[in-house]
DNA sequence: AATGAATGAGGGTTCATTCAT
DNA sequence: AATGAATGAACCCTCATTCAT
């Protein structure tokens, strides 16, 4: 079963595994090609036979994500401008985030790293579209705000509640809650009463 | 005023202003002691007369920081735990991010590296510190994760915001508008009727 | 015509040809098996079906080489050791550096590789036993510099003229003129009368 | 004398020194810098101190020729374009050579690898500028190719002749001689009578 | 006749760090 | 207050080669 022999086939899968393990646990500057190959019993050289290069393996592993994320886009291009809409956003891209949580961790605290890895700006690209969707452009800037803020409560809700004590799903709920309420409340109904409460920044 | 003359005696300074500035555009792993020495025309031997290590380089950018946050600490801690307090808590914190902006991003962007260079433990403490003066305990877990988005929207606001149009203070007022409605609705005055309608915040 | 189909049973050809191509482009030990390999759309494993090692390819190139000139070396040696056989020599070197420009050109460009490839020495001593052929060992040292240089003219002067202008076949015209009237400059009539001015080496 | 210490100083000569001398006797892409290193007794890293790449070491190794054929340019620019100046480039190219012989040795048997070394096309620059102070751009190929051959049997000579018998100055003069006939045999003095006899060089 | 998967050795290069001066 | 010279460890990557299939 786990002779060299039977492995065969599945490698490049186990490498994905292994690296995006130790990417998201250590950071991808301070995970070395011989502690992934190390782990794996491999050599170093076998990498590059599945790899061309460190960061190839990381674009791959952001290949996984990229579908989920795009075919959301594609849905909410096609869906009506609505607050029903924004909302099933936030939810459906909570969603994608669970499947994906390493890949999310690994970008969420090597930012300065993939930033300048190419598949970075993908990536950015596709935040600031989903952004895109939530937000109205002739909005206020609060609530422009209150979307952003929307849409990084999830990204990084998730890993900073790690430490608190609580039901995993319970707390994944309870962000998406939050987000929910933030769109909403980035989206009032009417448009015009723009929040009556709301920060002395406009209107007298 | 830039001869190596008039430099004497601030070196140590210039060292730590060029190594925050490199590390928060290009990450601490990627910036090396080398390009650091030579934006300075010293040699990397220089840095060393002042610095016993590239990490104590950090921890002494870190130190900057300390002091701040602490007495917004102290102070907190030495106030009624109200929502008046709280939305204080929130300002001051604000305050603290402004003057120290290049050294947050480098904290947004570096996180796995920041978390294994010693003073992170100290930071995240910190954190969790300032997220125990926002929450009441036996909140409920949408409460908590109010207040703890309103810190983080603090942090990821300032560096995500920049690409979006508009003037940097006015965000910044956004922001913390933002920041302050969260705490605010994690945080309502009689307690029970726990807001099903939300986001309309205040009310009488 | 050139469909994997098509292909069959030349295969072995076809990697001599790539592989002179590129060794002679690039250099020995700047080609790779890879490199070869890719341009023929097959694996590197293929190369080992077809020659044991990469020296092993090289050996080959050099294999066609070897007939033609051994035979101008066993014609040569049958016939008598007069100038117009020495000029034949010439010309016939010449025509077999036509036919081999490639290869002649790897040689020349890779002479520390070729040096310690076996095949390299094979081929040293051939070309020493041409340079027997058109000096007379007593001769003065000079004539000995005439005909060596005859010899390095062919090989040299082939691709240091690629840059010139003109119609090569002109200028490969013009070498071996130079080459011949070099070897017979070397090798006078008389052999009495060395050449009045020439160098104070011998004398009586 | 031989003490870490007392080496200090020369290293980046020693480094040179080696490395001409491993590059010539080997090759440039056999001789690693392991090997250097090893030799001198340090680090690979030492060699980087003093060393930008493996390529810089070549280009200093080339700089130091650089000056005196630059000079011998110069010079010959500044004379008129006669037959005696012709000869005394070939007798001043002739001694550069002679101090630099392991350099020449090197470029000769590695041409494949200093095409690409970036200093290898300021090099045949230099040897095409020195070609046409050497020939009449309008005269008869033949004519053009002597003097092409008068600068290759100095280059090839040396090594070529290393192997010769003989006492190695008086090997030198006999190519300088050879040489100098071909630069002479390709500038006719009356310019006519394109010498059908040529060889014969001098006469009265 | 050729491939897929892997290896072991080694390549050039960069790094943080040290220490005598 | 700073330098020049060097180190040791590690890095990513490439190579020729092997072998079961």
């Amino acid at each position: 079963m786990s002779t060299p022999h039977s492995r065969r086939g599945n490698t490049r899968q186990r490498i994905q595994d292994v690296a995006l393990g130790l990417f998201s646990e250590q950071g991808y500057e301070k995970t070395s090609l011989r502690e992934i190959a190390e782990e794996l019993e491999v050599t170093k050289a076998a990498l590059y036979y599945h790899f061309k290069t460190k960061e190839d393996i990381v674009i791959s592993l952001f290949e996984d994500l990229r579908g989920p994320i795009d075919e959301l886009i594609t849905w909410a291009e096609a869906q009506p401008r609505t607050l029903a809409t924004k909302q099933e956003v936030i939810r459906r891209y909570g969603a994608s985030l669970r499947d994906a949580e390493p890949l999310f961790r690994f970008m969420q605290e090597n930012q300065a790293t993939v930033r300048d890895l190419a598949i970075g700006n993908t990536f950015k690209e596709r935040m600031h579209t989903l952004f895109g969707l939530l937000r109205e452009p002739d909005a206020e800037l609060t609530d422009q705000v209150r979307c952003l803020t929307a849409l990084f409560s999830i990204h990084a809700g998730m890993f900073a509640m790690q430490n608190l004590e609580g039901d995993p799903e319970e707390k994944r709920k309870a962000i998406l809650e939050v987000a929910t309420e933030l769109v909403t409340a980035a989206n009032p109904p009417n448009r015009r009463p723009a929040r009556p409460d709301s920060a002395q920044t406009v209107s007298p």
